[in-house]
RNA sequence: GCUGAAGUGGUGGAAUGGCAGACACAGGGGACUUAAAAUCCCCCGCCCCAAUCCGGCGUGCGGGUUCGAGUCCCGCCUUCAGCACCA
């Protein structure tokens, strides 16, 4: 029996991370015999502090899979880049008086040397880094083609302003009314502002989700955000003769509608300036309207205000009344026509408003008290005043009204989607030029392809002005240029891309990184798309998930790449929080840094913990203790080499434990039960301790299956057992179902369904004799005693329970 | 309000309708040690009991289905996440 150095991760973690280095055993090969699997994780924003506890947890996760598909024989592609535009690095330049590309390249470097010490297999010879040139290039070219194509214009309207970036946000960059990134105050602007109609590809996005594997929650999000919903547009004449065109869910409601209202920002209310009796008040009302924030509107909610137009009236095109008009800025101009017809009856909102105001309700639908509350029921109910409806439930109602106003040219089915065009425009320096430029005799002109990738020019001063426009602006000779169709004097395009484009695609571009040509080549494309498995965070959800899949059904229909759907499944991994259960954050003092945690107790440790701590989807709070316990195994492990003797094979006794662990550990993995495919393999170490000895295969068996975990430490036993493959090149091992078959089984004996006693018994034991057997244990048989058994139950391998 | 997820020991958490608390952490006791750390062994849901046995109670609450419910059904409560005047 040999004896064995000490466990020292320092060393062996450097020793194998250098090899893999040298190597490259780990990257993806370039031969396409085998068949592929293509795993990624969200690529991580190279921001000063470096990586912090929830990226491992991820990565980690993603490492097993991808390591534990290299064993099985697969071309694994498990690629690693840097979203490095965006705000804090530009903040920082500006702080520091550094250059944003010198601070970011600092900040790749730490990264990457972080990353490397927690030994994840990823292919470092395909990195990407958004902002290289080489990259943004194509960046700007799938914008040239979403420009092409009419997917993207440039557009006056009022957009999300962060008062503290100084920039314009996306609807999905506000969360709760403030700045996803800064918490900072929203504000409505109205800018001119390059936007995307990924509102075109909303259909495109509810039903891709049909085609792939998301996990329930991620693609109950992204429909909610889609925000599909079936109605009917209806018009109604007003009394100056113009039509007013309404949306609604509710169309059976029609009979119902009493009142009109429009939003403030409605055309309609300039158009009759002249008509109107009170336009002074209007006015008022409007302008308020105006200067309060999306936060401050919501705010409101509970409050209904609203202003009559009076000189106007509407009439109800089913009942023939006349129904006056209002504006309230519960009616947003931005979904629908911008106005509705209220049916305070059987809307909440409008129940509220017609309440507060004294306006008219009249029940249509039967089953509620539209008196105390509106009735929004729509399964149950009928319809009643309702001329022709009435009768009907709200489904045959609905059908039945929308057949009848088409036919009369007064309405037509209509869906409509909360989802709106992306606002792509920032007002910053550290992101993709928008390579156009504005002519003044051609209008917005593209660049040719020829003169990607448009460059960022060297400036002096990267601070945003308070007017709202880009540094850019101010470098006067990038911004004069000449218009690539006339030659002309033209003035180049100073907003900058927002962060979320260059991650967009990135999963492309590593297929074929190296690429001058072209983004990817179709051949690359062909082989590894789609991505088979994608980890991230639900906060990406509706950003950066929603983002991409519009991006790739763009370039499929384009024919750029050869599948509708970039993921092929979405898995999502929970937050981990300080000890104390808060999110981790600098101002609570709860971070942890993970380059403490392997200074202490090695990557191995490390990287077991985060995935041993707890369910994968769930967020839970980080103890530095169970990480020592985790290392506390590992030396359990390690140790194990101390007991090998020279027996070959896998012994009897051991063959039912390894078997089933190698299941266990193996479905687990698949399924990210991290933790319990970690708990079987520590009741097999358990189990080996046990015994006096282990033999050196049985101990291969477990080291093999707990590499992809912790892939160090088991590589160098491994080595130091003198098994002559390393494990990263093995094959992954099988469970052998006939081991998993026991002679004898401990069952449960229940009388009246409460367990009174476990025996072994043969695991072919029939029905009858287990009930003899069973019925003559005394435990059973003081209870039995003088009573007859009504019903026996017998489940073989578990229990027999017999209920008097 | 809407959508989704979740409520199990001191803690993190296990449990295809079939032995609740696997596996760990923390804690307690013992061995080894001059001592401590490390390591190894034992105990560790609650109540009853001096203690053991025996027994009883236990998976947010109230009902139900079932021989049997943490798990399924109905009705609540609480927490978290996302959306939030979307007609």
């Amino acid at each position: 029996m040999a004896t064995f150095k000490e466990y020292t991760p320092a060393s062996i973690e450097k020793k194998w991370q250098d090899h893999w280095d040298k190597t490259g055993v780990l990257n993806a090969e370039s031969s396409h015999d085998k068949p592929k699997f293509y795993p990624l994780i969200e690529f991580p924003y190279p921001s000063g502090q470096g990586l912090h506890v929830g990226h491992p947890r991820s990565n980690t996760a993603m490492d097993i899979i991808a390591r534990k598909r290299r064993m099985e024989g697969y071309n694994v592609l498990f690629p690693i880049g840097y979203d490095a535009f965006g705000l804090p690095t530009e903040n920082y330049a500006i702080k520091n008086h550094i250059h944003p590309a010198i601070v970011t390249k600092n900040n790749v470097d730490h990264f990457r040397s972080q990353l490397k010490r927690l030994g994840f297999s990823f292919d470092y010879s395909r990195e990407v880094n958004t902002t290289d040139p080489k990259y943004y290039k194509w960046t700007q070219w799938i914008f040239l083609k979403l420009f092409e194509k009419g997917l993207a214009y440039k557009s006056e309207m009022p957009i999300n302003w962060c008062t503290s970036c100084k920039v314009g946000l996306a609807n999905e960059e506000v969360v709760g009314g403030v700045c996803e990134r800064c918490g900072g105050e929203v504000i409505r602007k109205v800018k001119s502002q390059w936007m995307l109609r990924i509102t075109d590809y909303a259909q495109k996005l509810i039903d891709g989700l049909d085609e792939v594997n998301f996990i329930e929650k991620v693609a109950v999000q992204q429909k909610n955000w889609i925000g599909r919903s079936e109605g009917a547009e209806v018009d109604f004449t007003l009394t100056t003769g113009d039509k007013l065109r309404v949306y609604t869910t509710r169309p059976d409601t029609l009979f119902g509608a009493t009142y009109m209202v429009i939003s403030p920002e409605h055309p309609l209310v300039e158009k009759y300036k002249d008509i109107l009796e009170n336009y002074e008040e209007i006015a008022a009302y409007r302008e308020a309207a105006a200067r309060k924030s999306d936060f401050d509107r919501t705010e409101m909610n509970k409050d209904k205000t609203g202003v009559e137009l009076k000189g106007i009236r509407a009439i109800n095109p089913v009942t023939g009344t006349e129904i006056p008009v209002w504006i309230s800025d519960y009616v947003l101009m931005s979904y629908g026509t911008g106005a509705i017809m209220a049916v305070p009856a059987h809307d909440d909102r409008d129940w509220a408003f017609a309440t507060k105001f004294g306006l008219k309700i009249i029940e249509v639908v039967a089953g509620g008290n539209v008196a105390e509350a509106a009735f929004t029921d729509i399964q149950a109910g009928t319809m009643v005043n309702s001329g022709f409806l009435n009768g009907k439930s709200v489904k045959e109602a609905k059908a039945a009204i929308i057949d009848y106003l088409e036919q009369k040219g007064i309405g037509k089915r209509k869906v409509n989607y909360k989802l709106r065009d992306w606002v792509f425009s920032r007002q910053r320096y550290w992101g993709e030029p928008i390579p156009i430029v504005k002519c003044p005799c051609c209008g917005w002109v593209p660049l040719s392809e020829k003169d990607l990738p448009l460059r960022l020019p060297e400036v002096e001063n990267y601070e945003p002005t308070d007017d709202g426009e880009s540094p850019l602006a101010a470098m006067t000779d990038w911004v004069n240029t000449t218009c690539p169709k006339c030659g002309g004097p033209a003035k180049r395009e100073t907003d900058t891309m927002p962060q979320w484009a260059g991650s967009s695609w990135y999963y492309l571009r590593y297929i074929d990184p190296h690429n001058d040509n072209e983004l990817a080549s179709q051949e690359e494309l062909k082989y590894w798309l789609p991505v088979d498995w994608y980890n991230g965070g639900m906060e990406h959800t509706t950003l950066h998930l929603l983002y991409s899949r519009f991006w790739h059904r763009f370039l499929y229909d384009i024919g750029v790449v050869p599948t509708p759907e970039p993921y092929k499944k979405r898995t999502s991994h929970g937050m981990i929080l300080g000890s104390n259960g808060e999110k981790m954050s600098k101002s609570r003092g709860n971070v942890v840094n993970p380059d403490d945690v392997v200074d202490e107790l090695g990557a191995d440790a490390f990287r077991l913990y985060e995935m041993f701590m707890g369910a994968f989807d769930q967020a839970i709070p980080w103890q530095t203790d169970g990480a020592r316990g985790c290392r506390r195994f590992l030396d359990r492990v390690w140790k194990l080499m101390e007991r090998v003797n020279d027996d070959k094979g896998i012994s009897k006794d051991l063959a039912y434990d390894i078997n089933l662990c190698i299941k266990k550990v193996s479905e687990d993995y698949e399924a990210m039960k991290y933790n319990t495919a970690i708990a079987a393999m520590m009741t097999l170490v358990n189990t080996m301790y046990q015994r006096p000895n282990v033999s050196k295969d049985e101990l291969g068996v477990l080291i093999q299956l707990l590499n992809p975990v912790a892939p160090h430490i088991t590589e160098e036993m491994n080595e130091l057992l003198g098994f002559e493959t390393e494990l990263v090149r093995k094959p992954w091992p099988k469970a052998d179902e006939k081991a998993l078959v026991k002679d004898e089984i401990e069952i449960a004996v229940q009388v009246n369904g409460k367990v009174r006693c476990r025996v072994m018994v043969p695991s072919t034991l029939t029905r009858d004799d287990a009930n003899a057997y069973v019925s003559a244990l005394p435990e059973v048989a003081k209870l039995l005693e003088g009573k007859a058994a009504k019903k026996m139950v017998y489940v073989p391998g578990r229990l027999f329970n017999i209920v008097l």
